[in-house]
DNA sequence: AATGAATGAGCCTTCATTCAT
DNA sequence: TATGAATGAAGGCTCATTCAT
């Protein structure tokens, strides 16, 4: 692909992006993104035949932009911080993904991964959750190995873990919840394995 | 509203349910319901104006269904039952709840939670998410009371683990569980609160 | 036609009216009078068979209400009063007749008479105009004899007063006068063939 | 507009004046003036979305063509002529109007004016009416001017003649009228105000 | 006679998709 | 490449009309 024919597709999809964050998956149109991008109706078929071709583009420029701050090298490169330094951090990433709701595109993943499941296509959520479980495994395990966990089966907590923090994330999305409540139960989830001590 | 009314009513509740259960909320159509109902086009406006009115009488009567074997009326009535017991029940349930995928509304809806928040609706998610914990709660209650658990505050206990359920529901929709997963992850809970004893 | 069965149409007539005084005559549907005269769908097809049939009995009742104070009657009874002050009574009604908007079935009226055009059925109008003409033309042929009215072709100055009139009426009903430009060009009008003496 | 698109309309509106010529204004629907303009269904919305805005511009484009040929300008133009000659122009003009019926779109016009009044939108009538006023009462003046014409208020005896043209007007669309009663009425008129002389 | 549920035709409107320029 | 006019399928909704009860 040309490098114009590139930087036209970024043009598109970070159109596209706005339009899925405030519309969700399911109801964005091809007319919704060629008005947003401001291009016209065959311009956009030039490079996308579907709202789902986008979308795919959409998410993975979305994961292209985490990986700079990627989860796993930041764990490894700062490794002489504490465990539960990095844990503190990967928590609070972690709640500021469940508290974003606008201009995020968590609605549309969702509608996304529930429309793969019908097509059968593998959806990149699963992906996802698998690199965060093992990204906080790796935490818990260097905690342990520090002393500052208890813990006999890291990849377990790290899987029982994110499974509270996926059930957060959508009931912030169905339901809303509160920043304190979400405090709270992060309190509850380090107890967990964390002496209590705070 | 007459008894007639209330037959056909059931019957389109009936066709649409498997409807929705098939394609989710959004993307059913009154041409979808009529179709599967066998009825005519302005038949269905008898008695529904749109698919999200249908969807909340579908709603409804799935509520109804549930009631005949009530969580809460099930808890005190057997009191005799230890609450290691009761909660094992309600686990088995969750557990089923979890599992169950198709011929089930739960994609429908989250699409009609994500639906709701957009139009600022109150959705039944969250009532039924609230009694849920509570029914948790209670049986934490009981069995503390009983010595059976170890639990300081079972309020914030019950919702910690309704958040992790959740958290596999909606993992289940969109990326797969399958059964040993849930039930290992179901024993962390557990140890979460007994004492280790398995 | 049974006696029940007349006044089960006087029922339905006396509740069109209402709605063609609203709405006109042609956005008038079967659900309007149905709703309007709250009586069942099949009943109204009992009586009639379209808006058209219904309307035609609406205007024949009008007509009857119109006979009790009969122009012609009027006139002949009270033959003692002088020309001059028949023709303002005369006047006075159809100023009425002009200014009256609301409640009112006009706009039905020449709804229905472009109807009848079309389809090539002799609407009520203008045997309504025709007897309005002649009476008028009676009134000045009075006024003439009585030496009140100066006028050589009473007929045909009756016409030329119906149409402006009629202008008057259409202008009304599509445009608005205020009731001051009424009377003073019901004063021209009179000026036509009384000598001026205000 | 790009002269495409302006094309593209004037050949709807040629099409949408045959359908509301033949059918009036209310009983015309968008696909009618689809078929008549033989255009897609989407096509017809690309340009319009609704007949009322067809109808406008229906009307706006049967206003340009009756400017070629300008009262208003015509009066000042051949100001040599005698007033009594325009006057004459300016009748048969009107009687031709008040003639045409098929192929006219008098009650189109009609028909839209009551639908103004229903929505409070102004409508063109007015506007049509109030300038014949003004150029019938700029001949008047002229006609007193030269002595032709015996009148002492020209503006009222211009209104006065309006109506009775409307009504003829009215009375022409919904019962009839033969070309020869035109004649006779037009003769009254101008009884009003020029010396008896024919 | 009377009811009102049920039907289906018909219009409205929006969009994915194509194609001539 | 890029445009945007044009198409037609699809779904929404309303209403005249019928018919079993």
């Amino acid at each position: 692909m040309s490098e114009r024919a590139d930087s036209k597709k970024q043009h598109i999809i970070k159109a596209a992006r706005e339009v899925f964050a405030l519309k969700g998956f399911k109801d964005v149109t091809m007319k919704d993104i060629v008005e947003k991008a401001q291009i016209s109706r065959g311009g956009l078929y030039l490079y996308y035949d579907s709202t789902e071709a986008v979308f795919r583009d959409v998410l993975a420029m979305e994961g292209e932009l985490e990986d700079e701050n990627d989860n796993d090298g930041l764990v490894t490169s700062i490794s002489d911080a504490s465990a539960g330094d990095i844990l503190m951090w990967f928590l609070r990433e972690q709640k500021k993904e469940i508290l974003k709701s606008r201009k995020s595109l968590s609605v549309a993943v969702y509608e996304y991964a529930f429309y793969c499941r019908d097509k059968k296509i593998n959806s990149i959520t699963k992906t996802r959750f698998e690199a965060e479980v093992l990204a906080l495994e790796k935490i818990l395990i260097q905690g342990v190995r520090n002393g500052e966990f208890i813990c006999d089966d890291p990849k377990a907590l790290a899987i029982d873990m994110m499974y509270t923090i996926e059930g957060m994330k959508i009931c912030s999305r169905t339901m809303g919840i509160s920043e304190k409540k979400i405090d709270s139960e992060l309190k509850i989830m380090l107890s967990r394995f964390v002496g209590v001590e705070e």
